[in-house]
DNA sequence: CATTAAAATGAGTTATCACTCACTTATTTT
DNA sequence: AAAATAAGTGAGTGATAACTCATTTTAATG
């Protein structure tokens, strides 16, 4: 499996920009860790301020409400996820003409499943928050999909080009492998059993290269 | 495509036992409704009468608390949801042999998809549950996981010694396969654009078959 | 060390919400 | 149609939770 080269950005996240006091960071923290476990709504700011140590008052110093918690939080993900989801392949990934699908698929998503891995807690934040925010889901949806639609688009026109790829329309092909990881990441957020992590992992690329591999079974089943 | 044979019970769901007036059935309808656009929390009982052009204390009339409102929209779904899900094909599904992968999924998978569509409110308003109440979650799992890879695993088993299906471990195969529901699943509920549902319902029976075939791509690219 | 600014505190305020109950209206039963 | 039972009502209650603010503690600065 190639290294995973995740930046740096996913660790020192919560605390990237500004001075932030170590009470600061412990109910960011403490924040995340809840609202990963309980909700958003199941979580009281008193609770909050009991787990990171602090007052209640405390919690309220920086960030005005509890929404706005929630979205400091979340900030630095959605900032970084659209270059991460999207724009991040654009330059070397995209240009060079891939030799395999297998090549392909472990290029294209090693990076973006080992963010999902070290993000699970804030994904799981993030999916709460779009599930019922209908404004929310789109406006997030609206930065992401078109780029990804149009620079996977223009990779997978090369393969079908070579004859790498199954003959799909596009939007289906990153259906099927959008699902794919979508499973995945319901396995990580749902904590799941029976889940070896590292198997699973390179389990992914090769289910994905498989779904895409031309073959005879390629026509669609419609009535 | 083979006819759906949805059992009745999706349809008459929330009424099925005993006498239910008019203005009961109102405040169900109107719950499940509002549980599934803003969520069971940021839901008012004060909502839910108004939803439903009664008064508050009428909610209250034949269900004690919030919570068992909530449990009584979704009982029948998880009451009938095990069938559905894992004994349903356990008679005459099971016994027979599948001439080929596409008979097999399409068998398989043909009702559960129909059901998802058919209840993709109260599936959401199920996630939205199992997403933070650890224990429940737990105990629908155990009621639906083992019987599931039990029965499927026996059929793999039979495809297995045709041939017929790729060589992963059991569990590989459905986790494979349930990724593919589940991405289908969070297209219907987060009402994601760009989805013509017919289509992608045949799709799906398309691609889950195709992860299946066994070929030249199976082995798991491990490290 | 003294002064000033920033950070932290926690008791208090306000609003909302789940839930109750004494009472009214509708529906059966005799 | 009188009596009895069930269904429905809505003002009221207690608890909880988000948020405020006057005050204290800690840190920075001259």
């Amino acid at each position: 499996m190639e290294r995973p080269r995740i930046r740096d950005y996913f660790q020192q996240d919560l605390s990237q920009n500004e001075t932030i006091t170590p009470k600061q960071r412990a109910i960011l923290q403490a924040s995340l860790d809840l609202f990963a476990e309980k909700g958003f709504d199941q979580t009281s700011t008193s609770d909050i301020a009991q787990r990171a140590g602090v007052a209640e008052g405390t919690v309220y110093q920086r960030y005005k409400t509890k929404v706005a918690l929630r979205d400091a939080i979340l900030a630095p993900i959605t900032a970084h996820i659209v270059p991460i989801l999207a724009s991040d392949f654009s330059e070397d990934k995209l240009r060079q003409r891939y030799p395999s699908l297998q090549a392909f698929v472990t290029a294209i998503f090693t990076d973006r499943v080992a963010f999902a891995k070290a993000n699970v807690k804030e994904l799981k934040v993030i999916f709460e928050m779009a599930a019922f925010d209908t404004e929310r889901r789109e406006q997030i949806l609206s930065q992401i999909a078109p780029k990804m639609v149009k620079q996977m688009g223009s990779v997978i026109n090369q393969l079908k080009a070579d004859h790498l790829i199954v003959d799909w329309p596009n939007d289906l092909i990153l259906q099927s492998l959008l699902s794919q990881l979508f499973g995945y990441l319901a396995q990580l957020m749902l904590e799941l059993p029976g889940t070896e992590i590292e198997r699973e992992q390179a389990y992914l690329i090769t289910v994905m290269t498989k779904i895409l591999t031309p073959g005879e079974h390629d026509q669609i089943t419609g009535q």
